[in-house]
DNA sequence: CAACAACTGGCAAACGATTGCCGCGGATGA
DNA sequence: TCATCCGCGGCAATCGTTTGCCAGTTGTTG
């Protein structure tokens, strides 16, 4: 049974002054004469004093928490974004709560409303709610999305420049000789596999070969046999993988029908996760930056939340490239 | 600027009852009569009123949060203990704080004293504290572990079974001819280290082959090259390697010095992580049920948290094995 | 020398929920 | 009819911290 842990009053009352002094001599640096503060931090320390968060957040309206949300825990792409967001975070004084929605727009919805006061943040990363959802979530709380961005939205966000990376991608298999070309998308609710579909289409034209759209598939690794099935049945040359867990599945399927890669089809994913480079043949990928994107969200909230002079930062887009491996190759003759 | 949030004051308003009464309605089933407990409940449903983690912590001294601390967050074991643990603590209503030490046992012990207050229990994964260190910690919270036990400690724990698994990897590579084989070892701070040098040695004195001992290593892929090296030099024809993170580090290496797996070498893993049936040749490995681990690591937090009977239930070990894939074989004429 | 500012430290009121205690009214039993 | 008990709902204390306000002291300036 942990006994009672000390609070401000017992330091208060070992150092001799009242609880606001204790309070301000931990908090307001240089409002209390420096001998007092001194004794108060001494007196904390010895009692190894450290405030109680709850009576902190009620007072004070701030938990020093901040949430952060995605779609799916154990897709490799969000390690590096947690890990981003977290060492950042941790810096400036906060934790990190960390939720997964399992792809389902209700339970970002159900997690948002109980986490609404639990937390003075929230980090976003690849929601799948729609516009006017986000929108109205972040009248209610401070938000930074990651890879979505809402026309006319007063928060900021994080982008990857994703369909760039597709489009180098689109044109690195074209050099190639590939003439005939599939995409194979993602969830209809991803923001980025809009934003692909449109660049790629454009840029297909531009191109002048054809884009054979696919999908929407989930974004696992269990998908991928029927991508590539259709794939195969679509008589494409190549195939742009909506991410890299998706084409793993894709390469799993295509090994175990004998299909030679990238003789017979080329193969590109996205995200350049753990694993892309593990696989063989290697993945050809879209390599996105996914932990200074996480340092990037958590500044700009760490922006938002700052009680003297909150800001919404400018939104900031990160590049991404083409990392070519060995899972592309000349078209078929 | 985010209105304000209802409060049970509102919600007791607007039902025309005191603010006991609605508080009781909403959270003691039966304490109130039906048709005022409804009239309450309908108040709180219209307003969007949801309680207040930080007064209901304050007062009730519980915040329904536990927080999970890994070494490594980056490391895709603790992906499964992480979708273990929130899928049960969720079912629970608990939230979840995230953190990431580092492998520090410093910043392990900066986290526990900093969170203690802050979350009702904690999780520790993969301890790298002295047994001291977490039997003083199990005094002040309610804690259970993953993969580490301290003798005569009172708090429960959650066990692989890994140096059973690993006999089992010895005695794979000693059925297929192997007999001087290696074992490059993990941080000298990882209790599940020690448990298997020990289980190791006495199985290759029971079989009769010769293990030699090798590191302490990181347990990341980037000491791999140092471990493929020191294994070649060692002239054994088996290795098996702390984890497959560091194996995935091995096969890098060992196909840049164009060394044949498992020709002229066979190595074992252990995790069984993702990316070890991607891996070429892939990754014979010991499998570890790391979501069940997470299950059961919340399932007996939960138990110890309980208000009406707390209790720390018996701890569990879970049963390992060998998942042979192709880098094994049989050892070189 | 008077007035004023700056610096310190204390008092007490929030913050929002839980919960022990009490009192009221109606039902029950003797 | 009276004593008792129970069901229900309100009052108010409590949790630990922050912070607005004030008062006392000291130092500064005209």
């Amino acid at each position: 049974m942990p006994e009672r842990a000390p609070t401000l009053r017992d330091v208060a009352e070992r150092s001799g002054v009242a609880v606001s002094t204790a309070s301000r001599a931990l908090c307001m640096p240089g409002r209390v004469n420096a001998v007092t503060a001194e004794r108060v931090l001494a007196a904390a320390r010895d009692l190894g004093y450290s405030a109680s968060a709850a009576g902190r957040a009620l007072s004070s309206g701030r938990t020093q928490t901040v949430a952060l949300v995605v779609p799916d825990i154990m897709n490799p792409f969000f390690f590096g974004i947690m890990r981003g967001t977290q060492s950042r975070l941790r810096e400036g004084g906060y934790v990190h709560v960390l939720v997964d929605t399992e792809e389902s727009v209700e339970a970002e919805e159900r997690t948002l409303r109980s986490i609404r006061g639990t937390v003075d943040g929230v980090i976003l990363a690849a929601s799948r709610m729609g516009d006017d959802d986000i929108a109205r979530w972040s009248q209610d709380v401070p938000l930074v999305t990651i890879n979505r961005t809402v026309p006319g939205a007063e928060f900021a966000s994080v982008a990857m420049d994703t369909p760039n990376g597709e489009v180098q991608a689109l044109e690195h298999l074209v050099s190639l000789g590939h003439s005939r070309i599939a995409y194979a998308g993602g969830p209809r609710t991803s923001w980025s596999d809009g934003h692909r579909r449109e660049a790629l289409a454009l840029a297909a034209g531009r191109l002048g070969v054809e884009l054979v759209g696919l999908g929407p598939y989930a974004p696992k690794r269990e998908a991928g046999p029927a991508v590539a099935d259709a794939v195969l049945a679509s008589g494409v040359t190549g195939v742009l993988v909506f991410n890299d867990l998706l084409a793993f599945g894709v390469l799993d399927r295509l090994a175990a029908r004998g299909v030679d890669v990238p003789g017979r089809l080329s193969v590109v994913g996205c995200d350049d996760v753990f694993g892309a480079d593990l696989v063989r043949p290697a993945l050809t990928t879209v390599a996105v930056p996914t932990e200074r994107a996480g340092h990037h969200a958590a500044d700009l909230l760490l922006a938002a939340l700052d009680r003297l002079h909150p800001r919404v930062a400018a939104s900031v887009e990160l590049p991404t490239h083409l990392v070519v491996r060995d899972s592309t190759g000349p078209a078929q003759a």
